[in-house]
DNA sequence: GCCGTTTTCGGCCCGACTGTTTTCAGTCG
């Protein structure tokens, strides 16, 4: 119901801007649909305890509208907009350039309701004859259009970060540039990457000189645009990336502002203004003369300057952190404090590699141990391993063992959950391992209440010890299966059992959305890289992002444990 | 439509860039 109400609110609130109402009634259903989505608990159940109005951003009609919805399943004012215009109208805000504004002459002079309608009028040379429209706005439009196609504008974290990493290196050896970061999005660690932000410092005299070796590079394929402070460009990898050049003095300015999110910029500048600041990219200024302007040379001394304690870059998302950060700080989980792991594979089943060669890996990134978890018997795709096989992979584990002692390595499983719920080896089987990782690999077409009982089943087998990926979503490929996550991390809670971040770049499952509410209920988070080579045992790197984007600390991920305390906490589990 | 440590009305974050204009509206972040 969360879902549906937002979804309505966020519609409500775009038609309304088509409409040209007033922008911040606008913002206030924007505000209201984003404020729902992420509640921990159901609208039914706040409404009934009288509790939803005590909610920052909704009042009396908010309240009066999800009341509605609840009551009927629908919103009469939200079915009356929808009928001022064709259902696809909202598509036409894919296109760069274009906002409400512009589609509300679009289809006003020309009944454009779509992006191929769009597409036609450009191409019979309609659009330039508009007010307001030229030959260069069609042009663009056009541009946009086959761009869309493209998919250009969304990127796995990796991949953008890797073309960040490219850019970030040629800048970093020009001595023109004073300082320079990574800012945006992928300092604040989303799975799922728009552009790449830039930022850089530098005397003004060098800017244009900045520009122009950015701009010419051989990694930029089309300069979108270029002005004195900021320049776009589409990468060869076909990722956006801007880039701002600012003065030395203005950096940690500019650097917070830029990494955003926007939410987050909103409540900083809010804040600015209750003591009596105008915060902007570049600097404060005062809003009373009488008081003093604070000096700043960090990001931390912003946050100082707001009464707040320095709050991580991937915490900024207006999801709590300013309550929390006015008298707290938080130590998050980093790549050092690893000891080991818990999902790879070997070529016992679908790996690339022995389970000698993953060994070796692991000790060379100074893991303490290393769990091994080939798939089971159900998964003959994956060449997954029946019981007699699961005990000869064990004897190769005790011998391994015996002849070194720099490394634990541990006997898992990652056994198939299978459509009932039931598990892919008998208690008996599974009572060998050290632990268990259990997971969905079929059946993914199950009702959200199917699919929650069958992982709730799965997850009351006390051998047990790790759920694994469990959306089963693949970034930009594939949604994860319909499943009532809080109800899952309530089961995980009352049964002691940990939840996987998989750490494959496709996968970042357990959603760093989840995590504070994991952590909240005291489920331990295991960070695995689901390796099917050696390489692939570095994606836990991703696995940290996700969990210092969900607020984890040491405490909360099972990896950072001492082995003893992880032994402990897995036989503990199987009583 | 929401909100309040200058409260029940009058604000609501702020600036760069583009493309259209000839001073600015729209979009974007």
């Amino acid at each position: 119901m969360n879902n549906k109400i937002a979804d309505i609110f966020e519609e409500v609130s775009i038609l309304l801007e088509i409409s040209g109402e007033n922008k911040f009634k606008c913002i206030a259903y924007s505000n209201a649909a984003k404020t729902i989505r992420v509640l921990s608990e159901s609208v039914e159940a706040l409404l009934n305890k009288g509790e939803l109005q005590n909610i920052k951003g909704i009042g009396k009609g908010i309240l009066q509208n999800i009341f509605e919805i609840v009551e009927s399943g629908e919103l009469f004012f939200h079915k009356e907009l929808k009928q001022k215009f064709p259902n696809s109208i909202l598509e036409l805000l894919k296109i760069q350039g274009v906002g409400p504004k512009k589609i509300k002459t679009l289809y006003d002079k020309l009944n454009i309701a779509s992006i191929d309608d769009l597409k036609i009028a450009c191409e019979k040379n309609l659009i330039a004859n508009l007010d307001g429209f030229r030959e260069k706005t069609q042009q663009n439009f056009l541009s946009a259009i086959s761009s869309l196609s493209k998919n250009i504008d969304k990127h796995l974290y990796c991949d953008a970060l890797n073309s960040a990493e490219i850019i970030l290196s040629f800048l970093k050896i020009q001595n023109e540039v004073e300082q320079v970061e990574i800012a945006g999005s992928i300092r604040r660690k989303k799975e799922i990457i728009g552009d790449i932000d830039i930022l850089v410092s530098a005397k003004e005299i060098h800017r244009e000189k900045i520009f122009n070796l950015f701009t010419q590079h051989e990694f930029v394929e089309k300069i979108l645009s270029k002005g004195e402070t900021k320049s776009s460009v589409i990468l060869k990898s076909q990722i956006q990336c801007d880039m701002r050049i600012v003065d030395g003095f203005q950096f940690p300015f500019a650097l917070n502002y830029f990494t955003g999110s926007k939410e987050h910029n909103v409540e900083m500048r809010s804040r600015a203004k209750k003591n009596g600041l105008s915060l902007n990219e570049y600097e404060f200024s005062l809003l009373d003369k009488k008081n003093k302007l604070p000096n700043c040379k960090t990001e931390k001394d912003i946050y100082k300057v707001l009464n707040l304690n320095y709050i991580p870059s991937e915490l900024r998302e207006n999801f709590g952190e300013f309550d929390f950060f006015e008298n707290n700080t938080i130590e998050l989980v980093d790549e050092t404090m690893l000891k080991g792991t818990f999902h790879c594979h070997t070529n016992f089943s679908d790996g690339k590699n022995s389970l000698e060669d993953m060994v070796e890996k692991a000790k060379s990134l100074g893991f303490l141990y290393f769990g091994i978890a080939d798939h089971s018997k159900v998964a003959v795709y994956a060449n997954g391993l029946d019981e007699k096989r699961v005990m000869e992979q064990h004897k190769k584990i005790d011998e391994l063992n015996f002849k070194q002692s720099q490394i634990k390595i541990l006997k898992g499983t990652e056994v198939d959950i299978l459509r009932d719920g039931s598990l892919d080896f008998s208690d008996e089987v599974l009572s060998k391992f050290d632990y268990v990782v259990a997971s969905i690999h079929s059946s993914f077409k199950m009702s959200k209440s199917e699919m929650t009982n069958r992982i709730v089943k799965a997850l009351k087998n006390k051998y047990v010890s790790i759920l694994g990926h469990p959306t089963g979503r693949l970034l930009l490929e594939r949604d994860g299966y319909e499943v009532d996550m809080n109800e899952i991390i309530n089961v995980a809670s009352d049964f002691g059992k940990s939840i996987e971040i998989n750490s494959h770049p496709l996968r970042l499952d357990l959603d760093w959305r989840f995590c504070r509410y994991a952590k909240e209920k005291n489920v331990k988070i295991a960070i695995n890289p689901d390796a099917h080579s050696i390489f692939e045992i570095e994606n836990v790197k991703y696995g940290i992002s996700v969990a210092r984007k969900g607020w984890l600390e040491e405490k909360d991920v099972i990896n950072c444990w001492k082995l003893d305390e992880v032994e402990n906490f897995f036989s503990n589990q199987k009583r």
